[in-house]
DNA sequence: TACAACTTACCTAGTGAAAGGTAGGCAAGT
DNA sequence: ACTTGCCTACCTTTCACTAGGTAAGTTGTA
């Protein structure tokens, strides 16, 4: 057995532990300045790295960024899935939740943002990503909305589809003015009265 | 008085075309890829010009960018003003033809949905335009919804602050929705939808 | 357990292709 | 005589990615 001093280590652990620090690093720089603005040299350094080193283990930029994204996607499901069952059948509270947890996380929140916006063109790498995300989101939500409001917690005069989609507009919306105006902007607050609206009287 | 043969034409006059083309191809580009991925001399190209003699026109690329937002902006306040006004008291009615417009520019709202996102950074050269621009929307919004307030348009137990928050955040968050899937996607609709959820019973 | 053969992690140095911007000129317009 | 609109040619920097090497870690075999 290897001992685990910093120095030596064995192989499997510095490059679980090199991938690690990438993919934080890039969060960091995709967040701030896009896919296009990031420079991969940066991220390399911020991962204690040099350019090269980081393309040792993720072959392009692309792949990166590709990485990044169904890491993260895959984190962020299961805290969903987590939050909704650990809210049982309160699904405005869950979404509260979502929400709340969001706001303690601007990272992350504006890497979404920001990555979505820049692959709203077709030919970015991340389009097809991002299409799929938000069918499948809006289809999530569909399913949650749906059991709200036979359990009357939701108004049931609307259609589940419709408010799936206004859920995901105004999730994003928020987001947009909060990550411009951080100090100013209570994005928790405002979600709950747009959840206010929703509940069945 | 010079002639007006396509060829030989006023100075002022060929500035005045030459500028319009640019900042319409500048609009393209800047939305198709913000303002990072754009290039100087695609825009260029799309105008007919050269690079240097695009830079004629505008000094550097970031003056280019900021002349295209003013520009737009003040278009944008100017039909806004319009709408509201044709509408007289029908607060309502003028938020949905807003959106109906809207939805027959995709380019410009992708101008902006791209912009803003990437200007989320502080150091982006539209940052603080951005900031200013969200300010203004919403204290405009308050107005218009105080009004409809009183008039028993829009329910009154909500703070105008607080809808003009969600309003805007609805219509950034449908449009994002809406471009990624421009098919599929009817933003007016489910716009529509939101705005019943506040119409005073 | 020892040591040779290999694989892996990462580095230094370099390449080539953008891409924004400059210098200076020329011809048309004023 | 001058200013303006636009061009050709060029410069500089940036940036993703490649070539090739070295040292550390790993594995197979006696």
């Amino acid at each position: 057995m290897g001992n685990s001093t910093p120095y030596r280590r064995t192989q499997t652990e510095r490059t679980r532990a090199s991938r690690e620090k990438i993919l934080q690093a890039a969060i960091e720089f995709f967040s701030k300045n896009g896919f296009r603005g990031a420079k991969l040299a940066d991220i390399a350094q911020a991962a204690g790295l040099t350019e090269p080193g980081l393309l040792h283990h993720f072959p392009s930029k692309t792949h990166l960024l590709m990485q990044v994204l169904d890491e993260r996607d895959r984190i962020d499901k299961q805290r969903v899935q987590m939050i909704l069952q650990q809210e049982g059948n309160h699904v405005l509270e869950a979404f509260q939740d979502i929400v709340n947890h969001n706001a303690t996380v601007p990272g992350l929140v504006q890497l979404f943002t920001v990555l979505v916006a820049e692959s709203l063109v077709a030919e970015h790498p991340a389009h097809a990503f991002f299409v799929q995300r938000y069918q499948r989101t809006r289809a999530s939500l569909v399913e949650s909305i749906r059991k709200a409001q036979q359990a009357g917690e939701i108004r049931a005069d609307l259609k589940a589809e419709d408010l799936a989609i206004l859920m995901t507009a105004i999730m994003d919306g928020l987001q947009v003015q909060w990550l411009l105006e951080p100090e100013t902007m209570d994005m928790r607050q405002a979600f709950g009265v747009f959840l206010n609206l929703l509940k069945a009287k």
